[in-house]
DNA sequence: TTCTTACTGTAGTAATCACTACGGTAATGA
DNA sequence: TCATTACCGTAGTGATTACTACAGTAAGAA
């Protein structure tokens, strides 16, 4: 039919552009109305391309949402490691607080990608669409990611109490950004305060501040 | 047309039964797929109902959706209502652990409420359905009461902390819900570690824990 | 030049969407 | 008994949905 990206052959200029127009126009849709409400007219007139291209690049609506996803979790991933390499100088708590920060700045500059996924999270439909186990995947790794850096935060925890932690970072990092969201609230405070209360609990369950 | 919903007259126990079995069944289609993806002919199968009973007792379905919102708050409200009358002999500190337990069992048992009401929150669509305005409206008026509540709990701290605390306590909430519907975390756990949390936050905001 | 591949444009498909026009029916008040 | 009101059933409306068939065009390979 009509598969098969790139074979041998060099790949077409105007292709790939379109490609990332179509991606583009599909995230920010996708992004502000969930996967039901992104219709291939909207992301076509958007894009400025018609729907037999859309359909050219990705097999379907489900595949383009899962592409959306895949794009927008790699373009996150690159800009926090980019962020991460700035400053190794950092203590762990030190790492730990400006780590916060710099999620909470992120979430701030691309909230497309977070309110589609926890939409996509939250919807339950017959067919589960691929978009939604992609997010999932991430899910996953981000919630790997936060064990290993709070392992390395809170030494003297056991891993029973790293991850009840880190399922509260991740918990109260979505609530704080829907608050944002819905609420009005200021972010920055929010995960500022977030922290405290991560490092309060951590207290609470025999860890020692090193300042102190 | 067709509104006026009863003006003197007695009635028709049809019609309320009716009323209740489209109320249930929105309920449960929009607490599953959202607002674009309740359509009225599933409302119409799953209630057992034509479409033109539907808009009967409904203008549209924007209203609708905000009439679910509506029945599903404040059965929610009274179901917290009969739990809080229960015990009235707690401490502050007791009443708080205790409140957070309640409300997790309660996410439990309804999720559709809430699992609706976070979507309608993330979606951001050109012409704000009335059902979002409706369910924002229940998250002032609960961040109120979390307010109050919580200043009962941490007498010592000032205004602005409490703010703070009770924000992070919905933002909690909020995030293990989510956490619980993808992640299959354990939702009684999640709680426990939230109060944990907070409490760890008011301390280190001055709070002196009574039992110690 | 000619053939192949990569993509775009036009014009459709059947299905589903929210919503309505309207007649039928049964209970109620007078 | 009779008109009124409350609600249900049938059968549609035009708009929008995801998706497709297919011809056209332009670039690179031979």
């Amino acid at each position: 039919m009509a598969q098969s990206a790139s074979r041998q052959r060099k790949t077409r200029a105007n292709g790939v552009a379109s490609r990332i127009a179509i991606l583009d126009a599909a995230a920010h849709i996708a992004g502000e109305r969930g996967y039901e409400g992104t219709s291939i007219n909207a992301v076509s007139e958007r894009s400025g391309l018609p729907a037999s291209s859309i359909y050219w690049h990705f097999k379907n609506k489900d595949e383009l949402i899962a592409a959306v996803i895949d794009r927008s979790y790699s373009d996150w991933i690159e800009a926090l490691r980019r962020l991460a390499d700035q400053d190794t100088t950092l203590s762990p708590v030190e790492m730990y607080s400006s780590g916060m920060r710099q999620s909470a700045e992120q979430l701030i500059q691309f909230p497309d990608f977070l309110r589609l996924g926890l939409m996509l999270t939250l919807e339950r439909r017959p067919s589960e669409p691929t978009a939604r186990q992609r997010f999932q995947a991430t899910r996953v790794e981000t919630l790997a990611r936060l064990r290993r850096y709070l392992g390395r935060v809170f030494e003297s925890l056991g891993e029973a109490e790293i991850e009840q932690l880190s399922v509260l970072t991740l918990a109260g990092s979505d609530g704080l950004f829907i608050a944002a969201e819905s609420e009005g609230i200021d972010i920055a405070d929010g995960f500022e305060t977030l922290a405290r209360a991560v490092m309060g609990a951590a207290v609470s369950f025999g860890w020692v501040h090193p300042n102190s």
